[in-house]
RNA sequence: GGGCCCGUAGCUCAGCUAGGUAGAGCAAUCGGCUCUUAACCGAUGGGCCGAGGGUUCGAAUCCCUCCGGGCCCGCCA
């Protein structure tokens, strides 16, 4: 065997290494991946789907067939009333969120209205899959058989679950619960007996009928429903949190459920780690997160998103850091995209290369997209008004000019748009500024009235274009006691009321010429 | 009680399932660009690879133990 043979198994994307695998054991793949909608839907969420879709694009490098399917767990009870919801939402507890109306009156349901704006980002990240509905799924009667299946096996699904959970299950186990018809929850029924296809019941609330398991009519417990979806998609890979990954959990007990009741293999499990938040407060259940998967993609752009997630291993745990962090990613982002297009990358390299090439929703583009460092946008966005206003700015600048792609248009309005919203929620201190509209409270020495007096009579005869300004305010300083340093912190006192600031060249070229020279002028009488 | 992940430069991490005496980015320092910085270019400094054993001619890399950190395991996806 010759070296560059062996050189090829060097390195390889976990998700080439998944992708290989499940080409290994089958002509035909289903990944699947889903959520129950039950509460805002946060980054984690985003992992989980991101992470089935680079296993597909792999698969798909591979020339391995694949499809994709995101269920949506509709059918899902609502556990309780969330601290979010309205006091009137108690009596929703129970029912499926399918059949719960929207919080906010717009959606079609509570399950529409928490999983819409995920449904929206998974467009941007690019992530192609079958979005399916678990309630139209039941509906439809596509779970009857597995149901059935379950019910006759009662007696060894229980076994297997106390057996894999180590708990003990109530005597009165049955893997269906029926909706109470007259009360319409899930949570109140005994079943009392079974005749294929109807479950009799019991509810609390007095009611007694029937269930057709042909029908949205009750619902599987979820551990006995996950492997049973399996059963009934044919499910071969899917990626889950490491809660179900740990020791007795639903995965365990899913595998055994696959094998000795639905006669089945279990899927390829992707077990990943949890997000956790840095910056603006952690991840917590009770406190309710600070950022939100839908936060996340506001301030992040989708392929940053994507690439965040995929330069890592699954089960290796992410700090996803709202503050600063998030121009460091971008600007790693940025970088391993030069290399991409660069070429001459070194093997160490190979896979973020590739974890960059996932994260292109569909695909990496031919030539490398216009970059404008994003720190400067940082700055931009708020000299300039609106994105137009951004634009124009580059184009001054020459940072672009007519020929500029449509694509990258639309990338630099997304990250424009990014920015914003992260400097409005947030964005340290340290990055914002703002024009002082009136001249702020400040002292200034005698050697700084100087040098803004003779910055005046200079910036008046001057061109009102960044370069040609920032040369005359740093000439000008050179020249006065207060020295380059100590002339710009002056400018930025009196307009930001603050030591520091976006270079003054192009920001005062952005502002009304009057009012700059009647700020210094006001300054150093 | 059970399980998983992590502990390598100030920070985020590569390297670790082919063992041969450590890498990147950011930060820092210094210098350059007639140029403040949160920008650009260049250079430099900085780590006994959590601790202790073991295997080995040789370990960040394999095995064991321990310490430290994070997170899961209540039918709740």
């Amino acid at each position: 065997m010759t070296c560059s043979c062996l050189r090829l198994a060097v390195s390889m994307h976990w998700a080439d290494v998944i992708a290989r695998d499940l080409i290994s054991r089958t002509g035909s793949n289903l990944i699947s991946t889903g959520i129950t909608p039950s509460g805002t839907l946060h980054v984690g969420t985003l992992r989980e789907a991101i992470t089935a879709e680079a296993v597909r694009k792999a698969v798909v490098k591979a020339e391995g067939s694949v499809r994709m399917i995101y269920l949506v767990d509709s059918i899902d009870p609502l556990r309780k009333r969330y601290p979010f919801l309205p006091e009137n939402f108690e009596a929703e507890v129970g029912k499926p969120l399918a059949y719960i109306p929207c919080p906010c009156g717009e959606h079609k349901n509570y399950a529409h209205h928490y999983i819409q704006p995920f449904l929206d980002s998974i467009q941007e990240l690019g992530i192609h899959c079958d979005v399916l509905w678990t309630h139209e799924q039941y509906e439809q009667g596509r779970f009857a058989d597995v149901i059935d299946t379950a019910i006759v096996n009662k007696e060894r699904v229980a076994d297997i679950l106390k057996e894999v959970s180590g708990r003990d299950l109530p005597k009165d186990f049955f893997p269906y619960s029926p909706r109470c018809e007259e009360c319409g929850r899930l949570s109140h029924t005994k079943v009392t007996a079974y005749e294929k296809p109807y479950v009799g019941y019991q509810c609390a609330c007095g009611h007694s009928g029937k269930a057709d398991i042909r029908k949205a009519d009750g619902k599987m417990p979820w551990r006995v429903e996950w492997a049973a979806k399996w059963k009934v998609f044919g499910v071969t890979c899917e990626p889950f949190g490491k809660d179900h990954a740990a020791a007795g959990g639903s995965y365990d007990t899913g595998v055994r459920l696959a094998k000795e009741i639905f006669g089945i293999e279990p899927p390829r499990p992707v077990p990943y780690e949890f997000v956790q938040l840095k910056g603006k407060g952690q991840m917590h259940k009770s406190t309710g997160s600070s950022v939100t998967g839908v936060d996340a993609l506001r301030i992040t752009p989708p392929q940053v998103m994507n690439y965040i997630i995929l330069r890592v291993n699954p089960e290796r745990h992410i700090d996803y850091d709202s503050g600063m962090g998030i121009l460091e990613m971008v600007d790693e982002y940025d970088r391993t995209e030069k290399m991409f297009y660069a070429g001459g990358a070194e093997e160490r390299d190979a896979d973020l290369l590739r974890a960059y090439e996932l994260s292109q929703p569909e695909g990496p583009r031919s030539k490398q997209p216009l970059q404008i460092p994003y720190r400067h946008l940082v700055s931009l966005v708020q000299i300039a008004d609106g994105f137009d206003g951004v634009m124009t700015i580059l184009r001054r600048m020459e940072m672009l000019d007519d020929s500029v792609a449509s694509e990258d248009v639309a990338i630099l309005k997304q990250r424009t748009d990014c920015v914003k919203y992260w400097l409005d929620a947030f964005a340290p201190d340290q990055v914002k500024f703002e024009v002082c509209s009136s001249m702020p409270e400040c002292q200034l020495s005698e050697q700084e009235r100087e040098f803004l007096g003779k910055l005046y009579e200079s910036m008046r005869g001057v061109e009102w274009e960044g370069e040609t300004l920032h040369d005359a305010i740093y000439g000008c300083a050179k020249e006065c006691a207060v020295g380059p340093r100590g002339g710009f912190q002056t400018l930025y006192r009196i307009f930001c009321d603050q030591k520091q600031g976006p270079r003054l060249g192009f920001f005062f070229s952005t502002l009304d010429r009057d009012f700059v020279l009647g700020r210094i002028k006001e300054a150093s009488d």
